[in-house]
Parts: C-alpha cells; sequence; structure tokens
DNA sequence: CTACGGATTTTCT
DNA sequence: GAAAATCCGTAGT
C-alpha cells in the first residue's frame, strides 16, 4: 500500500518514526529500485537551526518544504551529492524528514552498477555495505537527483510503500542528527531514528557487525 | 577501530 | 568568498 498524503501531513518527528521499515521505490527505466527505509533524521523548519528554513528562510532551494506534505525535497550538497527528504505538516510549515539509509530489496544490479559499475554478484562484502547506506549513497543507488525535486509521492515514479509481509518488530534508537555542529544547541536534539542493529544504517555499530559475521551473513 | 583531509560545485551572504 | 543535512581513501592506534 501506498502512503497516503494523510502519513504525511502529521507532525514530524511522528511521520521520521513511522518511516522507518516502509519501503522508497523509484519507478526508473522501466525498473523498480527500492529499499527499506532504516534511518532518517527530521527537520522541523522556522525553529530549527540545523533545517535549511531555519528562521523561515525561503531561497529556490528550499521551496519544496514550504508546499503540500507528501512531495520530496532533493538537494544537492558538498559539490557532488544528492539527499532526499520527505516534506511533513501542511502547506506553509517547511518541515522534512531527511531519509539516511535503506537497505536494498529490489534492483540490485542496478543499483550496483549506479554505484560501483559492477554487477552486485561481485560487489565485496564491503560495498554491499555502503551501497545504500547514507543519504548521498542511496541517492546515487536509486538514481535520485534533483530532477525529482517537489516531485509527488502520492504518484507512480517515486513513492514509499507500506508492505503485506512488513516485519515492525524492530527497536527505535534516538540519536543526536548528523553533520550538524554549526547547529548551536539544535545539534544536541535526539532527531535522528533508526532500526536497531540494522547493518545499513549510516554509522552502523561495530559490535553488531562482529555478532553477524559469526553467522557468515553475506554482507560482512 | 578512529581521525583526518581532499574532492567538487551549488547555494547563500 | 565561504560553507555545506557527504563520501572515500589513507594513516595511525
Amino acid at each position: 500500500m501506498k502512503l497516503s498524503r494523510r502519513f504525511y501531513n502529521r507532525e514530524t518527528l511522528t511521520v521520521a518514526k513511522k518511516l522507518l521499515g516502509k519501503v522508497l521505490v523509484h519507478e526508473f527505466n522501466g525498473e523498480k529500485i527500492s529499499g527499506k527505509i532504516v534511518e532518517v533524521e527530521a527537520y522541523k523548519g522556522i525553529a530549527d537551526k540545523a533545517a535549511h528554513s531555519y528562521r523561515g528562510r525561503k531561497t529556490k532551494r528550499v521551496e519544496a518544504m514550504y508546499g503540500e506534505s507528501g512531495h520530496a525535497y532533493v538537494y544537492f550538497i558538498y559539490g557532488m551529492y544528492n539527499c532526499m527528504n520527505v516534506v511533513t505538516r501542511e502547506k506553509g510549515v517547511p518541515q522534512a524528514v531527511l531519509i539516511r539509509a535503506v537497505e536494498p530489496l529490489e534492483g540490485l544490479d542496478t543499483m550496483s552498477m549506479n554505484r560501483y559499475n559492477k554487477l552486485y554478484k561481485d560487489l565485496s562484502k564491503k560495498q554491499i555495505r555502503n551501497l545504500t547506506s547514507g543519504p548521498g549513497k542511496l541517492c546515487i543507488a536509486l538514481s535520485i537527483d534533483r530532477t525529482l525535486d517537489k516531485q509527488d509521492l502520492c504518484g507512480n515514479i517515486l513513492y514509499i510503500e507500506e508492505r503485506e509481509n512488513n516485519n515492525n518488530n524492530f527497536e527505535i534508537i534516538e540519536s543526536k542528527r548528523i553533520g550538524i555542529d554549526y547547529a548551536e544547541e539544535a545539534k544536541d536534539y535526539l532527531w535522528r531514528f533508526y532500526i536497531k542493529n540494522n547493518p545499513f544504517v549510516s554509522k552502523y555499530m561495530l559490535s553488531f557487525c562482529i555478532y553477524l559475521k559469526s553467522f557468515n551473513f553475506k554482507w560482512m
């Protein structure tokens, strides 16, 4: 089931946590490329020093954040990467959730070609783990760039869905957001959420990787 | 494991 | 002109 407008038009921290475990899909060149969302960050707009829309800043780049909920906000950063957000709240309230990591599901060869110009079966364990474990990495893997800025997530190109066999039996960890050292007191807010012990989280836990390794998981 | 620097260009002041 | 919601490789522990 594709997530509805109603899903996105809620408190941003709620949407952030509820997005964990859902599946991000990009239909591109007639193929479904998808991954399970395992890590997100909330950006709460006007009052959030870490948000691009802090103090009501309304530049061309952040326009999408001011629009209707359930649309994409894709921006370019560090001279070479794109990051994808989901716009939340009603029109005029510029808040969003950054998708920080997904676990690859469909289109594995396309993803591995996009990232490493190799077939999935030829990837090293390290490359598999790094396929989509970060906001810039997942955009490369899923072919998400600024042409998808303002894209309606209730459409048929880029969307998020809840799957029938969805396993919602996971623990959510709350932590500080990453890469926002300039944000003064806002840098300490616990607005990053991720699925505990999932190996595709951007800053994954070593202890759990060692644990998985003992079971000979293929991505270790 | 951690720490650090370089890449690269849009965006905003 | 400086900074940026990142990633990668290398060197040190």
